[in-house]
DNA sequence: CTTGACTCCGTACCTGGGTCCAGGGTGTAT
DNA sequence: ATACACCCTGGACCCAGGTACGGAGTCAAG
């Protein structure tokens, strides 16, 4: 079936390590491009297809959603934009994700105070932990 | 209205700094309990609901999801439990919180590895953001 | 030629934590 | 008595990122 003509929306998803039904969605979502077709009517993905959607979940688990992906994928296909740009989101989504550190770390150190204030011992009646949370 | 027969829904709401719905989708998850009716069906809240409201937004600001919110909730209802059994659930929420913090971590060295790849001059080709990206 | 695996499409469903809306009933101040 | 703010309900909708399903068509091997 695949061959010269192109890969299977099923082989392309084994390769690429996604269900079959993420690579429809990332396509109706214009993150992937729309492959030919047979003349049956089914996909035909060129090799490349595999590299795009690793790319994909790759830059996926730096951070980046699927709009900011797709907003990517964009930039590269215009070869006016400069590296400038690029740089710019790496840089933007830097500041993202130090912000959300800052964030958890804080909720740890929080809980983290409370969580030392008990010793364990005892009935739940006067738990330091419960206690905290709910005063002010 | 208020007065001596309990609170409103909307003088809750406003007391507790949350919408309106977000109290009725509480009671409607049974994180709130189902406070009692006046002749024409409204709700009269104890005037502890504005406590109640406030221990659950500050909790889910420590992480806690409303189901766990909820099992607090059910523990300290309960008075056989120890305090042992809500410093576990303390414990395992600040590792959790510890593991989310690791993770963004090595995003963060990641994208700053590659952001620190480019000194953003140039066109798009070659950029070696995305080349990084794009390889293994 | 049949069987089983694969593909197509549209649509519905899922998680979590709400938010909004329509169409009705109340509460109260003037 | 009338205006206006408030409350009630059930249900739809929102976000993201998928996943599942059903009925139909297709492909390759035996």
């Amino acid at each position: 079936m695949s061959g010269i003509n192109g890969l299977t929306i099923g082989e392309v998803a084994k390769q690429a390590e996604v269900n079959i039904e993420t690579l429809r969605y990332y396509e109706r979502q214009g993150i992937l491009p729309k492959p030919p077709r047979s003349r049956t009517n089914y996909r035909r993905y060129p090799e490349t297809a595999v590299q795009q959607v690793r790319f994909i979940k790759r830059t996926q688990r730096l951070g980046f959603s699927l709009n900011e992906i797709s907003d990517l994928l964009f930039l590269r296909k215009n070869p006016q934009t400069s590296r400038v740009a690029v740089k710019a989101r790496a840089e933007v989504k830097l500041e993202d994700i130090e912000a959300k550190i800052q964030h958890l770390t804080e909720m740890r150190d929080a809980l983290a105070h409370v969580t030392a204030l008990c010793d364990g011992k005892g009935s739940i009646d006067g738990c330091p932990i419960l206690h905290a949370l709910e005063g002010e």
